[in-house]
DNA sequence: GTTAGAATAT
DNA sequence: AATATTCTAA
């Protein structure tokens, strides 16, 4: 427990970053041009190592007590210099990381950016972007200690998300335990596989008296809706012929997961909606290597998204693994007029039975007013807002 | 009593 | 902005 003894390893492993780092930049030397701004930042980056070298400090591990889902991809192991990174990841048409989030993969939230020295990003409001993985509020150690590193996905069949735990105090800072966002689950009674209840997983207090009941409804901790979350979102929105004819419930169940509520997916859909309205369209910005947009139906997409619709479209109802990198889809256009439609056939393709648990599901065969007459131009519930307020 | 959706609240 | 919660009508 000596402070020299921490010292040492430290700097071994600022010495191998520093190699790391020079050969990284090595490499980039090679394409001054392509990669100027990469030159100059592992440049820095070897820079700053060295003065923290010397100097003989460390770089403080900045836990950032992340009060949202908010990302951290460190890999953690070694220095963190994430700080000498500007994120800007991805600069170059030519970078290879695009690692599809295989769902069963932790598909490290990506808040993906644009970039920035292209033209003046003036919509940082893409909501879209802030789809992340879930952060499960890590209870504060105490428990068990972080086994495997962070998988948390879900298989696409059993549907396993963690479990959400709800800590007494209210807003959990969530200390951030630095790396593992991970930890399965273990050690929830939750059935996993079906579960279509709202499996809302109290912590057990049983030991711990702090303030209990009293009558506080501590608010629920915030569900966070990473990538994968939405995009089981997404396909159930799919399947069931779209955000205006879904509903959460079925959406809910359709997605599978567990642990999530109703309520939860209400929201999320009541967001998504709001948003799919009020903007029309995707940015243009993309014009850096997205490409161009298609308009199909009425709705825009890109050309991977594209094809993720229409694989599944086409495969009638059976998913398959919607790649969505960017984590883009496309929103609806309230474009009425204009173009020429390409018309597009939404599938609502319910009753796609995927249920492996002998649970009465009954949904699926919709007898109520549910019957939706896909026409693409048409369509969307009879939105004639003619409603006169009384007073 | 349950659910969806809108309106608020945090 | 993103979720949660509350309210209201089916």
């Amino acid at each position: 427990m000596q402070l020299d003894e921490k010292m040492q390893p430290q700097k071994m492993g600022f010495r191998e970053y520093i190699e790391a780092l020079e050969e990284e930049r090595r490499k980039i030397q090679v394409f001054p041009k392509e990669l100027p701004l990469s030159l100059e930042l592992v440049t820095q980056a070897i820079e700053a190592c060295r003065q923290q070298l010397l100097s003989g400090t460390v770089a403080e591990y900045n836990l950032n007590g992340q009060s949202e889902c908010s990302e951290q991809t460190s890999t953690d192991e070694g220095p963190v210099f994430e700080e000498f990174i500007p994120i800007k990841k991805r600069a170059s048409p030519d970078s290879v990381e695009e690692e599809d989030e295989n769902d069963d993969e932790n598909d490290e939230q990506y808040s993906y950016k644009h970039k920035k020295g292209n033209t003046n990003d003036k919509k940082k409001s893409d909501w879209l972007r802030s789809v992340q993985l879930w952060n499960p509020n890590p209870p504060p150690a105490k428990e068990d200690v972080p086994r495997k590193a962070n998988v948390v996905e879900v298989k696409r069949d059993g549907g396993a998300f963690q479990p959400f735990h709800r800590e007494g105090s209210g807003e959990g800072k969530t200390k951030n335990v630095s790396s593992a966002i991970g930890k399965v689950p273990s050690s929830q009674p939750v059935p996993a596989t079906s579960s279509t209840g709202p499996v809302r997983v109290e912590k057990d207090n049983g030991g711990s008296s702090k303030r209990e009941e009293k009558g506080l409804a501590q608010r629920k901790q915030r569900r966070c809706w990473s990538q994968e979350l939405h995009k089981r979102f997404l396909h159930a929105l799919q399947q069931l012929g779209g955000a205006d004819t879904a509903t959460p419930k079925q959406i809910r169940e359709l997605m599978k997961v567990d642990g999530l509520t109703n309520d939860e997916v209400k929201s999320h859909l009541q967001k998504f909606r709001l948003h799919t309205r009020r903007s029309p369209i995707i940015h243009n910005n993309a014009s850096s290597q997205a490409g161009p947009l298609f308009l199909v139906g009425n709705i825009f997409v890109q050309p991977q998204e594209y094809g993720a619709v229409a694989t599944s479209t086409a495969s009638g109802g059976e998913l398959t693994t919607v790649t969505t990198p960017t984590g883009i889809y496309a929103p609806l256009a309230t474009h009425p007029p204009a173009v020429t439609h390409t018309p597009i056939m939404k599938p609502q393709l319910k009753q796609l039975e995927i249920s492996q648990h002998s649970h009465s599901e009954e949904r699926a065969n919709h007898s109520e007013g549910a019957v939706h007459s896909n026409s693409p131009a048409s369509s969307s519930s009879t939105h004639t807002t003619t409603t006169s307020p009384p007073s």
